[in-house]
DNA sequence: TTGTTTACAGACACTCTGTTCAATAACCGA
DNA sequence: TCGGTTATTGAACAGAGTGTCTGTAAACAA
């Protein structure tokens, strides 16, 4: 016996209801009764199952940033020897998968609390990486290994960001991935197609 | 006769209680009578002013904004050659007058509408301006100019926020800047020590 | 089928909201 | 300094939403 049907039932018409609501109204605007009624549940059952509404996102974003954390496990394993796209790239096709709820995390959507934990824990991640890295290899990091890590995190999330909230995608996830790995092999002149000045 | 000396009071003293309070607790766990508690008005005084806690946010962001935007003018008007740091620099100067607003507003907090905005409207000048210039030199972008712009501008939010989110500044301004010139010029594996991938 | 667990509807006190009002105080210009 | 104007104040108000707690009905697992 895993888990009562009902409670399943209940837990994910609440979930799946506080996602359309929040893309339609945004997450403060909405009430519990709201979520409820859409989810077509009584409002004590809600609080069966949840503190509050802030509780309930809670649950929903982390089931997500878990469900990426495993899908994420072997892309990070393979690229400890350079800039491989394989993090960002597994990230693109999990956002493919549950638009709606990357939509909601990435605009910082219920306070934004569970964005800047997971970014800031992905920045301290890589800054701690580079600086590794250049210990491994006796090398000198030629600018704060903290600040490329802000660079190197930021551009992703606000490529993601970008990436999800197109209406129609413009560009495959593979391709947005080569154009990332051209950029930070070529640099940003070579991107923009004009050379760097003398 | 500009303003009632009555009135500059009480809308500055809301609004400095209001950055006090979000700081302390967070946009949403505020009452609006803890916000005039704080400041030391009465509660049917803020609604002479605001309409509601969002409003008053609202325009506490909006005059920082509009502050930013005068500022960066001369900045960007210089930079149509190439990618001097002017921009970033006196955002980074900015900051550091009025760093507290500028943890809120970079934190997302109060919906992170403020931010969002922000950000798109520079992402999508920023885009326009690649376009243009490739157009006018005639030279072909290697890479989506929608996306590369997406890249810039998350880059300096990212790092804009890093270095306001630190207690004792870790870098100089000039310096954050310098060494995103000269990541943007030599790319990341020279910013890291390492030699590119063959 | 049976005992257990969950969903349900309704009621409850409570907090916060946003509005109104008359009295008081501060302000500005003359 | 004075007098008219305007802002502040505290109090009261209805309304919305919250979180908790009932007893009853329904769905469940075994």
């Amino acid at each position: 016996m895993a888990e009562d049907r009902r409670t399943r039932r209940s837990r994910r018409a609440l979930g799946a209801a506080l996602v359309e609501l929040v893309l339609e109204r945004g997450f403060t605007a909405l009430t519990v009764e709201d979520i409820t009624e859409r989810a077509d549940v009584a409002r004590a059952t809600f609080y069966a199952h949840f503190r509050d509404k802030e509780d309930l996102f809670a649950r929903v974003t982390a089931d997500l940033l878990a469900e990426l954390s495993e899908r994420l496990v072997p892309a990070v394993a393979g690229s400890a020897v350079g800039f491989t796209g394989k993090p960002i790239l597994e990230m693109l096709r999990h956002a493919r998968e549950d638009r709606d709820l990357y939509r909601i995390v990435l605009r910082g959507e219920g306070d934004g609390k569970p964005l800047q934990m997971f970014v800031d824990a992905c920045a301290r991640a890589t800054a701690e990486e580079f600086r590794a890295r250049a210990e491994r290899n006796a090398v000198q990091p030629r600018i704060d290994p903290e600040l490329l890590a802000r660079v190197w995190v930021g551009e992703q999330i606000a490529v993601l960001r970008w990436w999800v909230e197109q209406e129609t995608p413009s560009l495959p996830a593979e391709e947005v991935v080569r154009m990332l790995l051209d950029l930070a092999l070529h640099g940003r002149y070579w991107a923009s197609g004009f050379e760097p000045p003398a």
